[in-house]
DNA sequence: GTCTATACAAAGATAGAC
DNA sequence: GTCTATCTTTGTATAGAC
């Protein structure tokens, strides 16, 4: 049976996700991570020992194992990679728009803050990002696309969901993910 | 003649578009922006009586202006929108690289860290995003696209490079980059 | 009106009680 | 081993000297 501290080490994980998804790295203070998850200050450093650094960059594994498992979950349900692409993007608009425009790609917003300037979280983003590609790349291999092709293309798709985000976040709407739902099939061409 | 105030006031602007483009709105303390641009401390309230936001506010408009300036002088200068796209690509890429992978998108960060908790500054980073939106749009109508579809592809090709921006800092690599770039015929077909 | 010194709050991290 | 209290640093903002 799991101990009540691996849940409270879940909730402070799930917590950091949430808050760091909206703000960043740096606009995420542990007390607000302790006050959403309801752990006790002392347990952070208990649970956490590696401080900050440790606790957002599990947050950031966890998020990108969980979106991995949504991509292999649809590259098996759907018929072909353009209707994986919109499945994804109507998924990620709906989870955007109800939650106010705060969550977008949960690891995008620390990837940009940390890119030149720590080092762990960084080789994290960048392993993150690295297996969401290669899940839409093997999926297009199976389809019958060459192999270097589909390094290209899966590299484009990915761009072109972390860009809609981006902007769709900024300007709190979701047309640029509709928008950019309705070109899948030419880029994909 | 320019008063040296505003040179001082100038390069605290300078200053901050750099430091935030890397590490973000939260990341970017006051005291960095002192440092980097060597303006006294006492300066800072005396031309930013907005403090931090309108600081930063300032920073993104510029920075907005500034794109939005290379877009119509590309728009000029190429054949065609696959060439436009081309020749911004190769700019983005060789100023990360330069910059050791701390300069992409000179908004994005700071976007995807207020979308949901500032308003002020979400209002300027959708409007920088809407400019050079309708910038890339003009000049695929003036190419002959039907006015939705303009909006369409503008928002597609937008968000592809903005998502390849996030991408490459990510990974420390011009690869995505270079992977999108050669998808951008594709894209815009 | 330009700058130095400082106030006040919040950050991350730790020490020690139980 | 779980939590309370605290320590140090850094953040933004302001007051007052010149």
């Amino acid at each position: 049976m799991a101990a009540k501290g691996d849940e409270t080490r879940a909730r402070m994980i799930e917590a950091t996700r949430t808050l760091t998804e909206a703000k960043g790295y740096h606009g995420t203070g542990l007390n607000e991570v302790l006050a959403l998850s309801g752990a006790p200050r002392g347990s952070l450093y208990h649970h956490f020992p590696g401080g900050k650094d440790q606790l957002v960059g599990e947050a950031l594994t966890g998020a990108g194992r969980e979106v991995d498992g949504l991509l292999a979950d649809l590259a098996e349900e759907a018929a072909d990679v353009p209707a994986l692409v919109h499945a994804l993007l109507d998924a990620l608009a709906e989870r955007m728009t109800a939650s106010g425009f705060a969550k977008g790609c949960p690891v995008a917003t620390v990837a940009l803050e940390v890119a030149s300037s720590n080092d762990a979280l960084q080789q994290i983003t960048a392993e993150v990002y690295g297996g969401w590609q290669r899940r839409l790349a093997d999926r297009l291999h199976a389809d019958g696309r060459e192999a270097a092709e589909a390094d290209d293309v899966a590299t484009t798709v990915l761009a072109l969901i972390e860009g809609a985000l981006v902007l769709a976040r900024a300007q709190r709407s979701r047309e640029p993910i509709d928008r950019v739902r309705r070109r899948i099939a030419a880029v994909l061409g």
